[in-house]
RNA sequence: GGCGGCAUGGCCAAGUGGUAAGGCAGAGGAUUGCAAAUCCUUUACCCCCAGUUCGAAUCUGGGUGCCGCCUCCA
């Protein structure tokens, strides 16, 4: 059995094999920092550090670079708006990227590149494309002309004399006088006055923003890699460009297979800055009431990457509960494994066949995580029931070395898709030490509202039980009168 | 106008030829003084029409609706 992954550019899936056996080159079409990250981009980087993680996972070396556009347009205005400069920008968004993604336990790539530090390969590319007559110069740009690449829209599906120009409405009237093509695309464009600029050949300027990543694929990892990705809305014009580019000059694919996620939609409509109906990252997980990252993490594994995914507050409380439950099955071996006997630190034990089985025949099939969570969830309500067994009765009904098993599994599966519990002992002692209630006082009052349960004076005692509650301390009423609790 | 994608229970979402995973929510029951938690049970003519097939959510053709892209985009 092999990894199947849907590939753009043949639109159908396909067995995957990389260059080398065991090697994985993967590229990801990083942000344009110029602003804090929103829920688009955290499908999109969660999606792709999975797809990272299960392919090390089955055994893969793989290799993942990741850029950050931090030349671009918007960065200027963006600067001119703050009174800053583009640098401090990018490097305000840049950090700000990195700690979001930390947050969502998304890994950080083996390499980040930057098109400010990949000037030179730019040049050069830009030259080589010059000298092989897929580029002109015009008034200080340069660019690329699309109509002597021959496979041009070939990722994307579509010619060029199907396209309507301008369809969009964002068509740069300046550059469409100077282009010999409205589909030609900038590789360079002159500087103007007071921005920033490099010097070149065609005079002082920046690159075009699909450039820097035909420039940086081949610095970082040379003319063929494994896996392009990126967002649907990448397709066009960005990685067609990119081949177009790279394609011309190396004579050799970019890249075997490409990889696109769906988009993020509110109410129907993608989520987008220029839209202005974006949340972004921070904004949700530091809301009052706002999610676990987990659980975000769990909002976009319920759906298959390629798929629209819909942004509702229902989604992400479904998404909340959903990993509350993952969470105590993932917490299960700290909270009982001592009391059962357990070693915690054996690693040698056997995982559970048929769910390890289960989870690689979804995830083998382009990634299916709605289906890999299933096989998740199926462990984990197992060991909710045990736990439950265990607060009630004392004893679980299953035995240890089984139990054992399905946890180990579980944790193991999970940190697969990159869902990992908080360390519980942590909060514990947290919330010991800055809870004053001690052990002793909290028996006192169980002791007390036993008694006022016995006069039936029900009042008292549901205050008492709302005040544990209010503590984090709950209680739970077992048969015979018995009382137990728990933080 | 062109290209691509999607339509599965109240909501979300797998399943791509043998009669419907999972999550969330709901209902009934067990338990409880009432709860909480947990357990058990339970909710689908798979958008419509036609075709292929012994058999289709799954394949083919035709509809209808929604979404994305056509040089800002993850």
């Amino acid at each position: 059995m092999s990894v199947v992954i849907y590939n753009t550019l043949s639109r159908q899936k396909e067995t995957f094999e990389p260059l080398s056996p065991n090697q994985v080159k993967m590229y990801c079409c990083g942000v344009t920092v110029y602003d804090y990250c929103h829920l688009g981009h955290a499908r999109s980087y969660i999606v792709w550090d999975t797809v990272r993680r299960y392919l090390t996972w089955r055994g893969y070396n793989v290799r993942y670079v990741q850029n950050f556009t931090d030349i671009d347009d918007k960065i200027l205005t963006r600067a001119r708006k703050e009174k800053s400069s583009m640098e401090a920008v990018a490097k305000k968004y840049t950090a700000a990227y990195l700690e979001d993604m930390a947050r969502l336990n998304v890994l950080e790539a083996d390499e980040y590149t930057y098109a400010t530090h990949t000037i030179d390969g730019i040049k050069r590319l830009i030259h080589e494309l010059e000298q092989k007559g897929y580029a002109y110069p015009a008034e200080g740009d340069v660019y690329y002309s699309v109509r002597k690449f021959e496979g041009y829209g070939k990722l994307s599906g579509r010619k060029l004399e199907d396209m309507r120009a301008g369809e969009s409405g964002r068509t740069e009237t300046q550059q469409t006088q100077i282009k010999q093509d409205p589909f030609d695309f900038a590789l360079w464009k002159s500087a103007k006055l007071d921005e920033p600029a490099w010097e070149s050949p065609w005079g002082p300027g920046r690159p075009g923003w699909h450039i820097e990543c035909s420039a940086m694929v081949r610095d970082r990892l040379g003319d063929t890699i494994d896996i392009h990705m990126g967002g649907a809305d990448l397709q066009f014009p960005h990685h067609e460009n990119e081949i177009a580019q790279s394609e011309a000059v190396t004579g050799a694919p970019l890249s075997t297979y490409w990889m696109h996620n769906g988009m993020v939609n509110v109410e129907g409509t993608k989520m987008s800055k220029s839209l202005g109906n974006f949340t972004t990252i921070r904004n949700l997980l530091d809301a009052p009431d706002g999610p676990n990252p987990m659980a975000i993490r769990m909002f976009v594994m319920q759906s298959q990457y390629r798929m629209p995914l819909d942004f509702t507050e229902s989604a992400i409380a479904a998404a909340k509960k959903g990993w509350a439950t993952l969470n105590d099955g993932l917490n299960f071996g700290q909270q009982y494994g001592k009391n059962l006997g357990w070693k915690l630190n054996e690693t040698d034990l056997e995982l559970e066949a048929a769910a390890v089985q289960q989870f690689q025949a979804s995830m083998d099939d382009d990634f299916n995580t709605p289906g890999a969570v299933a096989v998740l969830f199926g462990l984990a309500k197992e060991l909710q029931r045990q736990s439950n067994l265990i607060v009630h009765q004392g004893s679980p009904d299953a035995d240890l070395w089984t139990l054992q098993q399905h946890w180990r599994t579980l944790v193991q599966l999970a940190g697969v898709l990159g869902l990992e519990a908080q360390n519980q002992e942590e909060s514990a002692t947290d919330s010991d030490s800055t809870n004053g209630i001690s052990d002793a006082e909290i028996e006192k009052l169980v002791e007390a509202r036993s008694l006022a349960k016995q006069s039936k004076n029900y009042a008292e005692s549901d205050r008492i039980r709302d005040d544990l509650k209010a503590q984090g301390i709950t209680l739970i009423d077992k048969p015979g009168g018995v009382t137990v609790w728990h933080r």
